[in-house]
RNA sequence: CGGGGUAUAGCGUAGUCCGGUUAACGCGCCUGCUUUGGGAGCAGGAGAUCGGGAGUUCGAAUCUCUCUACCCCGACCA
């Protein structure tokens, strides 16, 4: 195994795979496509999960647990929704196996089941079946259930967090009286997505609406949140959901209004998955590998003690230990790294691991009764007295949050162009980057620049202002300005 | 599914063309001693039926057939 890592501005897609692999996060399972989340990388995903749990239950939202298994048939309820997830959808067929002299185990033909059974690919089919059976009056409205689950998507290529067979995710399913309360919800989760990417994870989003071409299959409309990453592309981090009355047609939810009439359902579904990892680490990565942001960092601070035998050891966790005792009580995540390795050795692994405040001690320390604190994202070396150490930790953790953002809306600003003409689309796309421009509106228009350039709409920006602008690709009068990338 | 490629120790490879002792090397791993402020050193050690099956041969990692798995490129995608 070489000691660095390859170039990330020659091969991003071998730095990725290499960071991903050594910094410790995740691993390819036996199954083409499936990926192993190991402890390390699960940590994250844990923190995560757990920031945005909270935001949901703070907004009104409770969990629930849908089945993985769906019948076929309901799958075929949604015509669009069906027409987008048929090629992807793994399937039981049989439930037994049995032995076999030649092959070891076959499938026992004997098994086959009546019906066949969809791993699901996402839960609104099931979800709405019960709905169904729950939903009676106005007054058991709105139901605003989140579950945190795993879904099948049988991909054809696979990259660890980016796109698995197999991901974690959350899936929120909510039901309302009236498509204003579904189109509010809808925006409303947008901005909690909008919030947990930039106040958490760093990653500056741009938030908007998905073009017809490019939203989910069965919704009215699709909003999303996307983000630059450090090749310059764009990553769908997020998206929420309008469903109109889609689901509650196919399913036949329907529910008493106060003057007794009888009207569907309005929906809403959003979710975001272990692709926020990706993201996390394709917006942050740099040539010594991962860089977390401190709020989901499993370990914000680790300790490298510096010694020359067992008696400067035991000197050493005498001297550290009211240090670690103030900072462990104050809720910082610390970690003491005591192995046998060299100092450097230690340096280069946990800024593999993206550990974003290095601590080292050692005898010059004690003498001078401070500690050297170690930024990850600047590099910089502080010499701390020993009495502040809590208060510069917690100083600096806020500091490193703040400045992986900055740097990364930076860099988002700075490839982010307004174009002339198609020549110079053409060119700024090639390049990598995101180009904010005018758009008729046309999904031909949009799949002929597709075709031409692998650049999609990523989103129609809240912020847009088509006043005056032209569509880039016909030179009409634009119906929207809109941020065409080339994504993951 | 189309087109190309690979399979040798935990990982990365050499050896395969042109068959010939005990299958080699680096990293990692284990034991011991010495080390420790930017990827430590020395000594000893463990670990491989060369992807599976069949064939050719006195003899196969190497040649032939066959099966399987994985990787890369395209169409599909959170």
């Amino acid at each position: 195994m070489s000691k660095g890592l390859p170039d990330r501005s020659n091969d991003f897609s071998a730095w990725y795979t290499q960071v991903v692999n050594r910094a410790g996060l995740a691993d390819h399972g036996p199954v083409k496509g499936t990926m192993v989340i190991k402890p390390y990388g699960f940590q994250l995903w844990e923190n995560i999960k757990e920031t945005f749990d909270k935001m949901i239950k703070e907004t009104g939202h409770v969990n629930a647990y849908f089945p993985l298994f769906i019948p076929k048939s309901f799958l075929a309820k949604e015509a669009e929704h069906v027409e987008g997830f048929a090629k992807e959808c793994a399937v039981v067929t049989h439930t037994r196996l049995k032995s076999d002299p030649d092959k070891g185990v076959v499938v026992d033909p004997e098994s086959k089941l009546e019906e066949e059974i969809i791993v699901r690919p996402t839960s609104e089919t099931v979800i709405w079946s019960m709905y169904k059976k729950w939903i009676q009056s106005y007054r058991d409205l709105p139901v605003l259930i989140n579950q945190w689950a795993n879904v099948v998507r049988w991909e054809m290529r696979t990259r660890l967090f980016l796109r698995t067979s197999e991901f974690l995710w959350q899936e929120g399913h909510t039901a309302h009286s009236t498509p204003e309360e579904a189109e509010k919800e809808t925006l409303d989760i947008l901005e909690l997505y909008r919030q947990l990417a930039e106040d958490h994870l760093a990653v500056p989003v741009y938030t908007g609406l998905k073009t017809d071409s490019e939203k989910f299959a069965g919704a009215e409309r699709t909003y999303c949140i996307e983000a630059m990453m450090g090749d310059k592309r764009a990553l769908q981090a997020g998206t929420s959901h309008n469903l109109g009355q889609n689901f509650a047609k196919a399913f036949g939810v329907t529910f008493q209004t106060k003057d007794n009439k009888e009207e569907l359902v309005w929906a809403t579904s959003w979710g975001v998955s272990t692709r926020l990892i990706g993201a996390v680490i394709l917006t942050h990565g740099d040539d010594k590998g991962l860089r977390l942001p401190p709020r989901i960092a499993p370990i914000q601070v680790v300790i490298i003690p510096i010694t020359k035998n067992e008696d400067q050891a035991n000197q050493l966790k005498t001297y550290l230990n009211p240090m670690t005792e103030e900072l462990r009580s104050s809720g910082v995540r610390i970690f003491e790294d005591w192995t046998n390795n060299s100092p450097g050795f230690k340096f280069n692994e946990w800024e593999m691991k993206g550990v974003p405040l290095r601590m080292e001690v050692g005898p010059r320390d004690i003498k001078e009764e401070k500690v050297v604190l170690v930024r990850r994202d600047s590099k910089e070396k502080l010499f701390i007295s020993k009495d502040s150490v809590l208060e510069n930790i917690q100083e600096l953790l806020e500091d490193i949050q703040e400045n992986l953002l900055r740097q990364a809306r930076d860099f988002r600003d700075e490839n982010t162009h307004a174009v002339q003409d198609y020549t110079e689309f053409k060119e700024v796309i090639k390049q990598g980057g995101f180009v904010r421009c005018g758009w008729n509106g046309d999904s031909k228009v949009e799949a002929k620049i597709k075709e031409e350039t692998k650049a999609t709409v990523r989103c129609i920006p809240f912020n847009e202002n088509p006043q005056g602008l032209t569509c880039i690709k016909t030179g009409e009068e634009a119906k929207h300005e809109v941020i065409f990338a080339k994504a993951y």
